[in-house]
DNA sequence: GCCCGCATGTAACTGGTTACATGATTGT
DNA sequence: ACAATCATGTAACCAGTTACATGCGGGC
């Protein structure tokens, strides 16, 4: 199978904005919702095939490689509307930096160091990220209407990025007081 | 299979800290390691019998049910302190509230401003238990030298929490100055 | 005597990833 | 001509969850 409701809700609101190929769907998905959604490759040709026969998204151009764009059907769009609206399913956490510092009387102090100081250096590079897509998205007016909730989700990135900055700095000089082994 | 060096690194973790039933296990990973690392229930006792097979954990008592506790070895230490080091796998990301945020206009202003109160009331009571679980840490002197490091992932947690509350804020009035459709 | 919590395990299923296979188009 | 990129799909595999099956021991 490798068809999920969830899959279907991220490549419906994708061809939402616009028809696309998928192709250039895989693209979207990765560069524009990549910073708190991902699908991987092999899910979503098998979905765009059952939302195909489901009737909540067409094909247009052949079948033949090279050239189809799907474009989502009014049916689609309440499709969409109704997997919005189900409950949150939640995810099991699994923070591979987190488990590894509360063993880190195991690990030791200096393997800890540098993985929050690394742990540093991504949320500062995700930071700059953010601002560009924030000045970025400002500036297409097409999407006047989606941009507000587009900034949401880019504000939501700011804040837990800053958030894990503020975190590390204050742990790195905790870990100062700490007598190294 | 169901057995990952994942959960054999959760599992020789907890283990180091003091011998347990594999029952125990399963309690100490939900209620001590909860707030960043889940292991589900089919993975532990398969983990269990993998690293008693390698000689990384020693059954005491019988194998009958009822009364075997699990202790580490030397060679599970040194094979904990390897799976500590390895680099971390990142997870691929699906925050189920930004996308339906992301889709906001489909979904619309009012149920992005419940699924946002939510959100922050959540955040609030993670907040909490933050608060309640470093104190109960702090006054425990027998895991002295651990401590310090446990205080590291409960401040991760409150660095959090306050982020999520401050962008709920944030953007609750954010979408007070978008037309409600 | 019966139910509940402790304890150990297995089997089936699901969701998701990776790798593979194929071919068209475009640019150099 | 050759490489890179666009494009569509399938098959095999893996990780993880859920539900099921079983039995002991203690309290009501």
């Amino acid at each position: 199978m490798g068809r999920s409701s969830q899959t279907d809700m991220a490549v419906l609101g994708a061809l939402s904005i616009e028809p696309m190929t998928g192709y250039a769907l895989r693209e979207a998905i990765r560069n524009v919702l990549g910073h708190f959604w991902s699908e991987s490759f092999g899910q979503i040709y098998p979905a765009l095939a059952g939302l195909e026969a489901d009737g909540h998204v067409t094909r247009q151009g052949s079948t033949r490689p090279g050239s189809s764009t799907f474009t989502i059907t009014a049916s689609g769009r309440r499709r969409l509307r109704e997997l919005l609206s189900q409950p949150i399913q939640p995810v099991p956490p699994r923070n591979g930096l987190l488990i590894r510092l509360f063993f880190g009387h195991t690990l030791g102090v200096e393997a800890c160091r540098s993985l929050i100081m690394q742990a540093r250096e991504q949320a500062a590079q995700q930071l700059r990220e953010y601002e560009a897509l924030a000045a970025q998205t400002a500036g297409e007016p097409q999407y006047a209407d989606a941009a507000p909730f587009w900034q949401l989700t880019i504000s939501a990135g700011r804040h837990s990025a800053q958030a894990a900055i503020a975190w590390a700095d204050e742990s790195l000089a905790a870990l100062d007081a700490v007598p190294s082994a």
